[in-house]
DNA sequence: AACATTTTAGG
DNA sequence: CTAAAATGT
């Protein structure tokens, strides 16, 4: 099929090196190579200040590595990026479009209407997988169905009859397609107050495919030997940095596993068993990431509902001081609050130290995680949609193999276990640099000369404990229990066909954002006990909105419209509700609970938007579209069997995913 | 050296 | 909680 030129489409591929989409259209003929910057479709994911700034440099980085081969990267701002791309054929003649798959919701739904739109309208599109290993559809148990553990899909991963695609060598040569009529436009992504902060961006970080094929190598000659000894160390210095390169697609995580493969071969033939363990070690890391993908692709909503679903009980603490204290880095526990100043200084954080500050978000405070999830969007340099989803899920013990729920870390003991000299809370905590070792994860603990002689006056110049630990194991449990009475309620009332739900309150009292969400490191004075009542709120939580100006024109948002906003958003995107006739056999001996979920998902049904089920080629999983580059043969269970979990087994009424469409909603 | 006890890690 | 590893007797 030569002939006309084809579009290639650029998202979070930007790479000229194994991207297969790029390699079609040099194959198929002349390339028009395009990229369209439409952040609003991403809703209240619009991209944060450095990841921005991060995408301005690979952008850049593309267009001349496309220079060099012959053509260059059309720039397009957006709205909407379907008719963008209308627009761009139009312009320049072209009648194929490629393409490599995404897996977050949005792009799920996008991708699937635009392909229906562009092929309706004679242009022929293929997509590719340029992002996994391996597809989340070939990833199955021996039944055919979706892994709901990450260690169960990961030993599948590694023992597939068929390797991962090798990676590709980038084209010798692009033949480029006319752009007289497709003028490139300016995209801006950054404000003049953002110049300053990003100029500083520069120094640590290169971004841009070149630059993470260095990144590679550099980390496979050098750390990841001793990956597995330094990985509990809060230093970042020995993690490969590749989280940000790998976000944007400036290099295959196919040639990461091969390079990485073939360096554990090598140390496994010289009988280097350490090596061969970190190889291991990262490979996992690895897998998180794909894990991430599989997990946004057979569960969509995952990055805004907890994947079990006794977690719509729980009563979060809704706490405007709280959050703030958290993200200013002024909880009173060093290790979180150095962990926190790091990340406002510069968008990075070491895996370990996002576990230990996500987790005091999550079991200390009990701010809803979602919060603390957009609050990494837009500070991360390595935000990534579907990986910090599971990543706090994981934290909040809402995933089948996640962390016990009940599981509360003590960021002292783990201090000393990830910075055992406190020199990473001195180097984050200027304040506390003078004391001495023995109290830097404990300051309250210390005598009153030993704080004098180390200049600190505790709840002055560093705050005392926002909570003390014995307070927040205590109030931890008082709201397990509750959540745990509330679920059981709900049930009770769902099973009796009585329609005064509880869990029903969110429907008509979403909860208040803060008015005030900025992230200044200001001095404002400390608030080292912001709530002496405490409110909590029975709803699966809401995001506040942190991107102010830059979203919706900076206007104050009601909590109606952010309650509508979310309404919208929620019809766009896949729905996760309901079993399918075939999962009847599988799930009956569960809970005798099959008609009322069949009565919901009906119930559901009506509530559909009608659009998701005019399109003829449209596959329903779960209720959902599924795009129409994947089969549509998996047949997907909404249940979860986590045998593993010592809470399923404790509560094992309660593991059903739970059906988010309004479980009480007046039919 | 064999075994009991404690600590730690765990997706 | 459980399994494995580290430590102690």
């Amino acid at each position: 099929m030569a002939g006309g030129c084809s579009i290639v489409w650029f998202r979070r591929d930007l790479r000229v090196e194994d991207n297969p989409a790029l390699a079609a259209g040099v194959r198929a003929g002349q390339v028009i190579a395009v990229y369209i910057w439409a952040p609003e479709e991403e809703g209240h994911y619009y991209p944060g200040r450095v990841s921005r700034w991060w995408l301005k440099q690979s952008l850049a980085l593309l267009d001349s590595s496309l220079k060099n081969l012959g053509t260059c990267l059309v720039t397009k701002r957006s709205t909407d990026s379907v008719s963008s791309l209308l627009e761009v054929i139009k312009s320049t003649g072209a009648t194929q479009l490629f393409f490599n798959h995404l897996y977050d919701p949005l792009s799920l739904v996008r991708d699937h209407r635009m392909k229906e739109i562009l092929t309706s309208n004679g242009i022929a599109v293929r997509s590719f997988n340029a992002d996994l290993l391996y597809e989340p559809w070939e990833v199955l148990d021996d039944e055919g169905r979706p892994f709901n553990t990450f260690t169960g899909f990961w030993d599948r991963c590694l023992s597939m009859p068929y390797d991962p695609e090798s990676p590709q060598l980038p084209p010798k040569k692009i033949i480029s397609g006319d752009l007289s009529k497709c003028p490139s436009e300016t995209l801006v992504f950054e404000d003049e107050s953002e110049k300053g902060s990003n100029a500083l961006l520069a120094r640590a970080w290169s971004p841009g495919w070149s630059n993470a094929d260095k990144a590679l190598a550099a980390f496979i000659s050098g750390p990841l030997l001793e990956y597995a000894k330094n990985r509990r160390k809060a230093d970042s210095a020995t993690t490969s940095f590749l989280s940000p390169h790998l976000h944007f697609g400036e290099v295959s995580v196919r040639k990461v596993f091969h390079l990485v493969r073939i360096k554990q071969v090598l140390w496994a033939n010289e009988g280097n068993t350490a090596g061969e363990e970190s190889v291991n070690l990262f490979l996992k890391s690895i897998g998180l990431r794909e894990y991430s993908r599989y997990m946004s692709f057979n569960h969509p909503y995952s990055h805004e509902r907890p994947l079990l679903g006794h977690l719509k009980f729980f009563p979060w603490i809704v706490d405007e001081g709280y959050f703030k204290a958290w993200r200013q880095g002024r909880t009173g526990y060093p290790l979180v609050d150095a962990g926190m100043r790091e990340l406002w200084a510069t968008g990075w954080l070491h895996d370990r130290i996002r576990v230990v500050v996500s987790s005091f978000f999550v079991k200390v405070l009990q701010l809803p995680w979602r919060w603390g999830m957009k609050y990494f969007w837009d500070t991360l340099l390595d935000a990534d949609l579907e990986s910090d989803a599971l990543g706090w899920q994981y934290i909040s013990g809402t995933l089948p193999d996640g962390r016990e729920f009940d599981r509360i870390d003590n960021p002292q003991f783990e201090g000393y276990k990830f910075d055992p000299n406190g020199e990473y809370v001195r180097r984050w905590l200027p304040e506390l640099a003078r004391l001495p070792t023995e109290w830097i994860h404990h300051p309250w603990d210390a005598p009153e000369y030993v704080l004098q002689a180390a200049g600190i006056e505790l709840g002055s110049n560093y705050p005392l404990p926002i909570i003390k630990m014995d307070a927040a194991k205590a109030r931890l449990q008082e709201a397990l229990t509750q959540m745990w009475q509330h679920e059981a309620a709900s049930r009770a009332i769902l099973e009796n066909g009585i329609e005064e739900g509880l869990g029903d309150s969110s429907e008509d009292s979403p909860i208040a954002f803060p008015q005030d969400m900025e992230m200044e490191m200001d001095e404002n004075t400390l608030r080292t006990n912001p709530t002496t009542t405490t409110i909590r709120h029975y709803e699966d939580q809401m995001v506040p909105s942190m991107t102010t100006s830059l979203v919706r024109g900076g206007g104050e948002e009601s909590s109606s419209d952010l309650a509508n906003l979310a309404e919208d958003s929620r019809a766009q995107v896949p729905t996760n509700r309901g079993v399918d006739n075939t999962q009847t056999a599988r799930t009956d001996n569960m809970q005798p609970q099959m008609d009322i979920t069949r009565a919901l998902r009906n119930a559901d049904d009506l509530t559909v938007e009608s659009s998701n089920s005019s399109g003829s080629s449209s596959r329903e999983r779960d209720g959902g579209v599924v795009p129409v580059w994947s089969p549509s043969t998996s047949s997907f269970t909404e249940t979860f069997v986590g045998e593993d979990s010592s809470y399923s087994q404790r509560h094992p009424q309660s593991h059903q995913l739970i059906n988010w469409r309004r479980l009480s909603q007046t039919g």
